[in-house]
DNA sequence: ATTAAAAATTAACACGCGTAAAATTTTATC
DNA sequence: GATAAAATTTTACGCGTGTTAATTTTTAAT
């Protein structure tokens, strides 16, 4: 390894002894060239470790290999895991991806697709924060850029989307939870930070209906991604003032249900299904830890594995210039039962 | 809001009348230029939405305003924390920052430390995975590129480190154990991912020998960062086999902690301090979730706010040319007493 | 050895912007 | 209204690369 500064492609051409077009073309594709030029490249390379400036590589490129990713809120880990799962497809396609999170401010959402902007992306992938004054600001981009949307869905916007069948979800649950005890009641924020849990609430109410049992929805206050907190303080609340109908409670996410349990415990309450049990909790989208509460949370179990592989397929389809034969997918959970229902 | 396409600062100067040099300086400073100058840009800016392109303004400037992060595994909630709250202390200071995982991948965190390069960032900050044959490539980074080290330390690298002092936080939460009970056997993975663990474990042997006790580790098998899982499984198998000594745990990292709950749910023993308790459960980081275990997690809490602020100011302080005082702080953790032990 | 095809090189321009120096205009001062 | 100072514009070049077309060299085939 020499310590002889290379500073561009240019030093690095003159080391190789070939110009910087022919360098230029073996970084796109190292077929292109003649093998013995490509050793010979290849020799300079591991002499003298020259990485070239992806920015400036992509700056008059008609077709980058970035691609940027956004998500509402990193630190949750559902989030975190689909963001994770939807990288690696990424990479997996040769793509680079950057990931950006809106934490929860839909302001800062806005930057961020002016910022991707700048990136040249090939494509994009939004899981949308779900606020009503930014749906413009996301139509927009959608048609400069090309936009697969996932987990969250906004009609008539992008190239396709990739999630979860949320309605099936509620029902799923609900038959589940009618069928092993009595009918669930429903805990929910009063203003919930993502638009699932409208699509949620509302099949929860339609599948009590069809099994003729009467909806009962607790909402809690709260604002933010605290959601935890927000389960346990407004749950605990709402079970001193005894306003759940039954003993079976379905929380409208995994976290709410955590904070939730966390509640159950503070007014010892034994949670489970079992003899002795005075509550059942269950949640939705099978949170990474939801398999590790006291009880395990019964939930239903969002595929985040193919939401992330549909989303990144249909943008390499589009790139490819494939036809999309389905812009749309929404994938079924799964039931997932441990003690908790 | 007119629909005529503006491509660059040329089109835009165009049509605010003006030239492009004077654009340029009234983004990189509007107060740089007339007031009266400043108004047509914005009168301009309203009717048209340009937004220059962040990577061609970075390509020529000396000092850029982006800085880079890396952490070893965004997936954990402990580096998500923490991520988001440096992230939060860059833009509070103007910086533009962009984030990267190395999930966990000893060859991605080298591959992103080359790329941050092209980013040509004003400083970085990297929470190392820890990985000793990643430690040449960082240094050399190191020497390129401002560099701030957080999290997990590296001896004579960077410009500083800001992160926990993890030998306090054992010595802490042992005196806390030994005087409230029985003495704490220690519970860590055979290979830990990150080397925060081997100054906790030895912390720990120290602590129980100043009170002269007999140190008892009970190290488990399992790779990877699914700590959960890893504490669940392994710690449910040394429950069977009766490793532990004492009817105390300490667990290396909340995170591992979690999954041992878990595994003494599955074998029906009853955590916490009071009477009729058969086990003792601690941690150590104050895991986002840990308040919401059941029953809650005692556990010594990381002081992710003060470390995310160090590190970041240690970075301003050296990139506006100042003295860094002191390199490298240790944060003391504080004592979260809650229900487990 | 001749010829055609393939690969590499050169030259020149493009991307979208920063920046420095010189020339010009505007503003402030008297 | 003349003059100096400040702000702006022009001009020109630089950043590190992609890309195209024309030219030269290399390889393969005859």
């Amino acid at each position: 390894m020499s310590d002889q500064k290379i500073k561009n492609m240019e030093d690095f051409a003159a080391v190789s002894g070939l110009s910087r077009p022919t360098v230029s073309k073996y970084f796109n594709d190292p077929t292109s060239v003649r093998s013995s030029t490509r050793d010979r490249i290849e020799a300079a390379l591991a002499k003298y470790d020259f990485h070239p400036n992806i920015y400036a590589m992509n700056q008059n490129r008609k077709l980058t290999n970035n691609v940027g990713i956004l998500v509402p809120y990193l630190s949750d880990p559902v989030f975190a895991e689909l963001a994770r799962k939807v990288e690696e497809y990424c990479i997996l396609e040769g793509f680079r991806p950057t990931l950006f999170s809106a934490h929860g401010q839909p302001h800062l959402e806005v930057e961020i697709l002016d910022g991707l902007r700048s990136l040249k992306p090939s494509g994009v992938l939004i899981a949308p924060l779900g606020r009503t004054p930014n749906r413009a600001a996301i139509e927009k981009f959608c048609k400069d850029v090309p936009t697969v949307l996932f987990d969250s869905f906004l009609p008539d916007t992008g190239l396709g989307f990739a999630g979860s069948n949320n309605p099936q979800f509620a029902h799923l649950i609900v038959d589940y939870l009618c069928r092993t005890g009595e009918h669930p009641s429903f805990l929910e924020m009063r203003t919930p930070a993502n638009p699932n849990a409208n699509r949620r609430r509302q099949a929860y109410i339609e599948a009590m209906e069809n099994l003729g049992f009467e909806p009962s929805i607790v909402k809690i206050d709260g604002e933010g991604w605290a959601f935890e907190e927000i389960g346990r303080s407004g749950g605990g609340k709402a079970l001193l003032e005894k306003q759940f109908a039954t003993n079976t409670i379905l929380c409208s996410n995994d976290r709410l249900a955590i904070g939730f349990l966390t509640a159950c415990y503070e007014n010892q309450l034994r949670v489970g299904r079992g003899p002795g049990c005075d509550i059942r909790v269950a949640g939705m989208d099978d949170h990474p830890f939801s398999r590790f509460t006291c009880p395990p949370l019964t939930t239903v179990a969002q595929d985040f594995e193919a939401v992330a592989k549909e989303a990144v397929s249909i943008l390499v389809a589009s790139i490819e210039g494939r036809e999309i034969s389905k812009p749309s997918t929404f994938f079924d959970g799964q039931l997932v039962m441990r003690e908790s229902a």
